[in-house]
DNA sequence: AAAAAAG
């Protein structure tokens, strides 16, 4: 450990950390000359063949630290078919895609075949390309058997393994798959292991599948980061609620707000809140589970290329996604489980930009907060007061206002919102009907908010500029290779009444009757 | 109270 600090204090560029000059070159051209921490502690060892063990959140450059040394050591050697040379396993389809594009951007002075090997697109391309023997195989568990069950697939020529995310493949229930695919392959291998925490089980595996490894911590950036801004909303509990929450939310922060990603508990939601935010005219796409992964890789990479504003997604998003500057994670829904929280949020701040998170809560979601406390050891500030400010009612479904004293007579036959339509965004109340009196003072917020950069001199032709992008991208066919046809059981309502958007972005986006049908589907129950 | 990954 004594060596790595070393190596950390003397090697200050890639060149000077043993790589060939082809992968420095291409890392030249992609405009790095700084190694990151986990680069420079992981690099020199794994060029020399040593097994690593790597304790880092992603965003801390740990992709490059292991294609880098990867590509510098498959210049020897060629590729035999249905042999690859290496092996990158990844827990989703999104991150295995993400490790291609990074060979594929160092590796651009390489002639390297490069096969990728993840669920929801055809065999077909997979396997002429382990046909034509791969360098370079980055897979997802389960395609990965899948391939190897017919025979498609040999794993004993695998010089270099790399098993990344392995805390994640352990949330997801793959590690009885990995430790399939590492017995499948020589015990002459190197092997490179990445997880951002160390469970027991996982140090389990690393005990088992790791031959005297060099252990390189990097202290966590993301969950302890001074550089995201992190805050609570309070709302009322219904979608409406919330809905109108985020939209007041995502206004207010306007002028600082480049993209955001915005992070929902269910895959229904995901696609419920899509629709109700492209329904007001925000530049609005989503990414989750069981969208085409089509639709899937087209989302990420129009957002990616900040063609698409706010990205609702599931939790498919909330870990190692590299999308360089986001400005802004919302979560509209309190993650169940605290950790997820601090991968959700890690999606901004990133690369030592600033970020902020915002997370709103409603009275049921306090219990999580909590947890999300404790866990980060930080008590998370409100961002215009807390939950006692809110309106004090609430209770399930009724209550359009507990007055207090002799309550206002409840609308008969509301019980259930059997017959109202949620979509519509009715609030169930008017938003300006007065607080009693004595609880007006709790409604004021509190006045001190964190400063805002200002930026908004770029803002309005930035914006105009989205939209026209926008505009360019819902014309294309998303919709040709959607299997389900659902789409009609769904009456349209396309009379937008004017008075839905009083705001100034009324430029009129979103996909209208050109929604691309996976964007219902998930919402059908 | 979930999501993800094989189909």
């Amino acid at each position: 450990m004594s060596s790595d600090n070393q190596i950390a204090q003397e090697a200050l560029t890639f060149a000077d950390l043993g790589l060939s000059p082809k992968v420095l070159s291409a890392v030249t051209d992609a405009g790095y000359t700084v190694p990151t921490p986990i680069q420079l502690g992981a690099i020199p060892h794994a060029l020399q063949g040593k097994d690593v063990l790597g304790i880092a959140q992603t965003g801390t450059g740990k992709t490059a630290s292991f294609v880098l040394p990867m590509l510098t050591r498959l210049e020897k050697g060629r590729a035999r078919a249905r042999m690859p040379r290496t092996l990158i396993l990844e827990p989703t389809r999104e991150l295995a895609a993400q490790v291609e594009e990074n060979f594929i951007k160092y590796g651009k002075n390489h002639k390297l075949n490069i096969a990728l090997l993840i669920g929801g697109v055809s065999f077909d391309e997979q396997e002429k390309k382990l046909e034509r023997g791969a360098d370079v195989l980055i897979a997802t568990p389960g395609r990965l058997l899948d391939h190897r069950e017919r025979g498609k697939l040999l794993l004993n020529g695998v010089e270099i393994l790399v098993i990344d995310e392995a805390d994640r493949m352990l949330d997801m229930g793959f590690i009885p798959d990995i430790e399939r695919i590492c017995e499948m392959i020589p015990f002459t291998r190197q092997t490179l292991f990445f997880s951002a925490t160390m469970p027991p089980e996982i140090t389990k595996l690393t005990e088992q599948f790791l031959h005297a490894p060099v252990r390189v911590e990097v202290s966590r950036a993301a969950s302890s980061s001074t550089n995201i801004t992190q805050r609570l909303v309070k709302s009322g509990p219904k979608p409406w609620d919330k809905r109108e929450t985020l939209r007041n939310l995502i206004n207010a922060e306007a002028d600082g707000l480049k993209n955001a990603i915005i992070f929902c508990n269910r895959k229904v939601e995901v696609a419920e809140l899509f629709r109700s935010l492209v329904k007001y005219d925000f530049d609005a796409g989503a990414l989750h589970g069981d969208m085409d992964q089509r639709a899937r890789m087209q989302m990420l990479s129009n957002f990616r290329d900040g063609k698409l504003k706010l990205l609702v997604a599931s939790d498919v998003a909330a870990r190692g996604l590299d999308i360089p500057e986001v400005s802004h994670v919302f979560n509209y829904d309190v993650p169940i489980h605290a950790e997820d929280y601090v991968h959700r949020i890690g999606r901004t701040g990133r690369a030592g930009r600033l970020g902020k998170a915002f997370t709103i809560v409603t009275k049921s979601d306090v219990k999580y907060v909590d947890a999300i406390e404790r866990l980060t050891g930080l008590k998370i500030e409100w961002h215009d007061g807390d939950l006692s400010t809110v309106v004090a009612s609430e209770s399930e479904d009724d209550a359009p206002r507990r007055g207090r004293g002799a309550g206002a007579p409840r609308r008969s036959g509301r019980k259930d919102e059997g017959e109202r339509k949620p979509r519509g965004e009715r609030r169930p109340r008017s938003a300006a009907e007065p607080k009693p009196a004595d609880e007006k003072a709790q409604h004021q917020p509190e006045l001190r908010s964190e400063p805002v950069i200002a930026d908004n001199d770029e803002r309005p032709a930035r914006r105009e500029a989205i939209k026209t992008e926008n505009a360019e991208r819902k014309t294309r066919p998303e919709r040709a290779d959607q299997p389900r046809g659902d789409r009609q059981e769904r009456p349209r309502r396309e009379d937008r009444n004017a008075r839905q958007r009083q705001e100034d972005n009324d430029g009129t986006v979103g996909f209208g009757d050109d929604m691309p049908a996976f964007m219902r589907v998930a919402g059908k129950v």
